[in-house]
DNA sequence: CCTATACATTTGTACATACAATTGTTGTAA
DNA sequence: TTACAACAATTGTATGTACAAATGTATAGG
């Protein structure tokens, strides 16, 4: 990927702004990939994160903040997200007893079943997007992104 | 920046998906900080892009494909787009008269004036963004996202 | 010429997102 | 116990985005 390229620019970019632009270019191409990938299953990038978050709660439910708290992209409004996840089955959603505030979001096993597929398309779209990178690269990447 | 701990998990992430999370996570910041930065001057992250390019035009104008090739994030109607920046008074639109199905988009003094001011506040957003980072690490980021 | 096709932009529409206001519930201090 | 503030989620609304269809213009073949 060459920024100066695909902005059809031939002028100098300061490191900086090129460095920025570069990320978003990239976050582009992963956004278009992650849609793409997840197109037949009808999920977006975000209701697929949240399925994960809730498989990896196990038999233990979520509430709505949890959920917040740990997706990707913070978004104004979970609510209308679980909506869509409910209207497709793959999620429940039940009043907290304990405190009727809150509610619990559990993954159903339709959704589990569903989220198996979408992994398995989403892992091959990662690879596909990092295959030129080897594994030092990859670490170094990471290790780089830390400091942001 | 801490993956888990911002996904607030403690399982072992794969490598490859965790750098994918990593980016996302990174355009997030970005952003939002860019977003944040372009605020005062009522104008989006790619309304701002794109009176860049047509500054970068010089007295050539643009037309709206010519804008759109070179836009970050490629958008699917960037003539509602010029709309907002036409209604702002930072461009001009005029029928191309050699081609009546162009259309010449020019950056008006007034985008020009209002550019300049939101160029430095983007140019202290990225400062502030990279700020942990050294020119040669800047450098190798750059390198690394290369291989996309 | 006339017609079909390609081109450049615009528009319609359904869906997504951001932000603020609202609803319902709980905790707490007088 | 009763107000009041804090909390958790939902809803309203305005704005943004994606995708497809439509509009108007130019080009090429018969």
């Amino acid at each position: 990927m060459n920024v100066e390229e695909i902005l059809k620019t031939q002028k100098k970019i300061p490191l900086v702004t090129r460095t920025v632009i570069h990320l978003m270019l990239v976050n582009n191409r992963i956004s278009e990939a992650s849609t793409h990938a997840l197109k037949p299953y009808d999920v977006s990038t975000e209701q697929f994160n949240v399925l994960r978050i809730l498989q990896g709660q196990g038999d233990r439910p979520a509430n709505l903040s949890t959920l917040n708290e740990r997706m990707i992209t913070k978004m104004s409004n979970t609510s209308r997200l679980v909506d869509k996840l409910l209207a497709k089955g793959y999620v429940s959603r039940a009043v907290c007893e304990s405190n009727r505030r809150k509610i619990e979001i559990r993954i159903t096993p339709k959704g589990l079943k569903a989220l198996e597929d979408m992994s398995r398309a989403v892992k091959a779209m990662e690879e596909e997007l990092l295959k030129n990178f080897a594994k030092p690269q990859l670490q170094q990447l990471n290790a780089l992104l830390d400091n942001f």
